[in-house]
DNA sequence: TGTACTACGTCAATTGCGTTGTCCTACGCT
DNA sequence: AGCGTAGGACAACGCAATTGACGTAGTACA
């Protein structure tokens, strides 16, 4: 007996098993065990379940969040959150991450953040702008980390080695800047610049909150 | 007679008419006035010519551009350039905003941000961290803006109407924040909040260099 | 001049995809 | 008992990428 919870779970595992290429109807019938055409029974269509897909990493990236009243540590977590709940399925992110559902978490998620900022002293018109710059980095990084994840381990690490090889090898005639912090990007590189950049995106929230009193 | 540059041309110019799912081997033939499999004599794969595209964005963005001097001036200038750049052929920067590709026009980019921020006064350490958040909240945005043009028309309009559909009509006793906010949430979501996360970005980092000094 | 080779394009076929319409069967309701 | 309906199977359509066999023109070379 399928259902709209199991397609969504097997789905969510295909992905994750066999990358992104593997979510077509016709394998995840054969997953489920059943006719491709049954998915249509419970999905109007490819593009619904993905939406599907989407409003569940939304909903289990908020599972059980508590808000603490202090407005930066909320949103922090929120953000980290996010990305983390992304990063966690690469593969379906990449296809998921971009698309506005309208359902319940997502409008949970909206209405939480909103919350945070007009609490905290926002303007309306600050606060949705904020909202919409927050929400897009997050997603954004989080679908940039998803992807160099989900790339296969050879190209993953063939991408780091860029890095070690190529630019820490640059002359410092030509290439001055690199040269001189080669050993640096080569260790920063290697990790997201989502928190740090969350950082910096609440620093200058918080600055613009404080000039506005 | 065909050619890989006629051929990516064409390519650039039927995706920017007739938008990012026009992009096949067969329409591309037709385009062409030729049979499709005739493509497959100057690239391998289809995935072998986006890369082909994807160079020549890289090539389009960085052309032209001039330092001012004013480092703020010159970043912002930058990412709004590989912005627009990617968001001006959607399918194209799917593929290719997360590679890293160590050619010649990367790492000029990459010494030529380096050095806006080194001149600037920033320390090795900061210059290195705050590059690495530049750049990949740029192709972060980049990617989810170009994600959500590169949607068949029918879903792009979906993905909009929820805002004014869903959104706007949902009760202010339940969700009070989004009520107090659906007018201006809708007008905000449907543009790119890039220009303001840029700008929130450089206002951190101004903020952390006069704090350095 | 004749031969062989290569570059370039066409043609036909294979495979996989989303999606639809039709059929079958079991179950609950009156 | 009869019947509607839910849930699944089956077959088919059209479009996609890709491939290998085939034709054709030009060109190098003996």
């Amino acid at each position: 007996m399928l259902s709209r919870e199991l397609i969504v779970d097997t789905a969510l595992r295909l992905v994750g098993q066999q990358g992104a290429e593997a979510l077509t109807v016709r394998r995840l019938g054969t997953a489920l065990g059943a006719d491709p055409s049954a998915v249509y029974r419970y999905f109007h269509s490819t593009d619904d379940l993905l939406l599907a897909i989407a409003e569940e990493l939304i909903a289990r990236a908020q599972d059980g969040w508590q808000a603490t009243g202090n407005w930066r540590a909320d949103l922090r977590e929120i953000g980290l959150r996010i990305h983390a709940g992304y990063r966690a399925h690469p593969q379906a992110a990449l296809l998921a991450a971009h698309r506005t559902t309208g359902r319940t978490h997502e409008i949970a998620a909206v209405e939480a953040i909103l919350g945070i900022l007009r609490t905290a002293g926002f303007p309306d018109r600050e606060a949705v702008r904020i909202y919409h710059a927050f929400v897009d980095q997050s997603l954004g990084f989080a679908v940039l980390d998803a992807a160099a994840l989900a790339l296969p381990a050879a190209a993953q690490s063939a991408d780091q080695r860029v890095w070690h090889a190529s630019y820490a090898r640059l002359d410092a005639g030509t290439h001055p800047h690199i040269a001189a912090t080669a050993h640096l990007l080569a260790a920063d590189m290697g990790r997201s610049a989502y928190q740090f950049a969350l950082d910096l995106l609440l620093d200058a929230a918080e600055a613009r909150l404080a000039a506005a009193r």
